[in-house]
DNA sequence: AGTCAGACTGACTGACCAATCAGTTGAATA
DNA sequence: TATTCAACTGATTGGTCAGTCAGTCTGACT
C-alpha cells in the first residue's frame, strides 16, 4: 500500500472515531508512519484530506451495493426490500467507520458551503433511497407492496428508520442490535 | 437574566450549532458580554459548562412533555401514540438547539466516561421511549394497537424513525419536513 | 556520470485556546 | 464607617495545531 493510501485509511478511521476537529494532522501522520509535512504534500489542506476520505467512502458504498445487487435475484419487491434493509444493516456492521463518519455533523456542515462535499453526500444518500424506492416500485407492480404509498416518501422514511437504528447502535443507546429482526418485521408491516 | 443564565443560553446555542471543540470559551464570553474568566468562575471547566447545558436541555424536555401530556386527554392508545409522535416533531421544530445538540456525537462520547452525562442522556431518551411505550400498551389494552408487538421494542423503533427524520431535517438532507404527515400515517400502519 | 522530478522530511511559525491568578468592584452586614 | 464576600475582570501562560519552507533522498532516463 502506498503512503498516500495508508494516510487515507488512517484518516478515515480517525475522522470517524474522533471527529474532524479532534483529529490532528500530527496524529494522522504518526499513525501512518510519515512526517506531517508528507500529508500536506499529498493533500493541500486538512479539509482536502477529509474530502478525499469522504470520496473513498462514497466509492466504497456504491461499489458494495452494486456488487451485492448485481449478482442476486429476488422473488418479489417485498423480498428485495427486506434484503435491502438487511444488507444496509450488514454493511453498517462490517464498515463501521463509514457509517460513523456519516453520523457526524461535520460532513453535512461542510456540504452547505462546499459543492463537492454536497455532491458526495447526495450520491451516498441517493444510493440508499433509490434502492429502497425501486424495491417498493417493483413490489407495487407485483402486488407484494401496498398501492396507496408514495414510493419515494416511503423509501425516505424507511431509510430514516434504518439509519436511526444504526445511529442508536453507534451511540450505544440501548441494545439497538437486538432490534434488527424486529425492524425488518415492522418495515414489512409498514408496506403491506 | 443573570450573567450565569446568559452564558448558559449562549453556550447552548453555540455548542448545538458549532459543536463542543469548535466553540471557544472566548466566543461564549464575548457573545454573553462577559470576560472569559467569568465563565470559569461559574463553571469549573469547559466540560462542566457543557454538562450544565445538557442538564438544562434535559430539564426542558422533561418539562415540555409532562406539561403537554398533563393537560390533554386522548380517545385511545393509537390516538395517544399519534399525538406523541406529532408533539416530538413539534418540539424538534420549536427547540431546535436542543435536538441539534442531541444529534451531535460529543454527548454520547462523553457519556461513555462520565456517569453524570450518561444519566442525563438516559433520562432524555427514556422519556421519549416511555411515552411511546405507554401509548402502545394502552393501545393494546383498548384494541387500537395490534397485540403481536413488543411495546418496548416497537417504541424504540418508532423513536429511531422519528429521530431519524428530525436528524435528516437538521442535516438538510432532502425536504424531510414534507414527510411529517407521511411519517405519522406510516407509524399508524406499523402498529395496526 | 550527470540531470531531473516526484516523494518525502525536520524544523519552524503564527494563531488560537483552555485555564489561572492576582487583583477590582459593589452591595450587604456588623 | 469598616468588614466581608460573591461576582467579575485583564493580563498572562503553557500548550496545541494547521500549514510552510528549504531542503534531502531515490530511482529513472540520457
Amino acid at each position: 500500500m502506498s503512503k498516500k493510501e495508508e494516510i487515507l485509511e488512517i484518516a478515515t478511521f480517525l475522522f470517524a472515531n474522533q471527529g474532524f476537529k479532534e483529529t490532528s494532522m500530527v496524529e494522522v501522520a504518526s499513525r501512518s508512519g510519515v512526517a506531517s509535512a508528507t500529508i500536506f504534500y499529498h493533500f493541500k489542506t486538512k479539509e482536502d484530506l477529509f474530502l478525499a476520505v469522504l470520496k473513498n467512502v462514497k466509492d466504497g458504498i456504491l461499489e458494495e451495493f452494486s456488487h451485492y445487487f448485481g449478482e442476486k435475484e429476488f422473488s418479489d419487491g417485498a423480498a428485495l426490500l427486506e434484503a435491502s434493509v438487511a444488507f444496509y444493516l450488514y454493511l453498517a456492521g462490517t464498515r463501521q467507520p463509514w457509517f460513523l463518519l456519516l453520523h457526524r455533523y461535520y460532513p453535512y456542515k461542510l456540504a452547505e458551503e462546499n459543492t463537492f462535499c454536497r455532491t458526495l453526500m447526495e450520491e451516498i444518500y441517493n444510493c440508499f433511497v433509490d434502492i429502497f424506492e425501486s424495491a417498493l416500485v417493483r413490489g407495487q407492480a407485483d402486488g407484494s407492496v401496498s398501492d396507496d404509498l408514495s414510493p419515494r416518501k416511503t423509501a425516505l422514511l424507511i431509510l430514516s428508520t434504518v439509519d436511526g437504528i444504526v445511529r442508536f447502535k453507534t451511540c450505544n443507546l440501548y441494545d439497538a442490535g437486538a432490534l434488527y429482526n424486529e425492524l425488518i418485521r415492522l418495515v414489512g408491516r409498514m408496506v403491506k
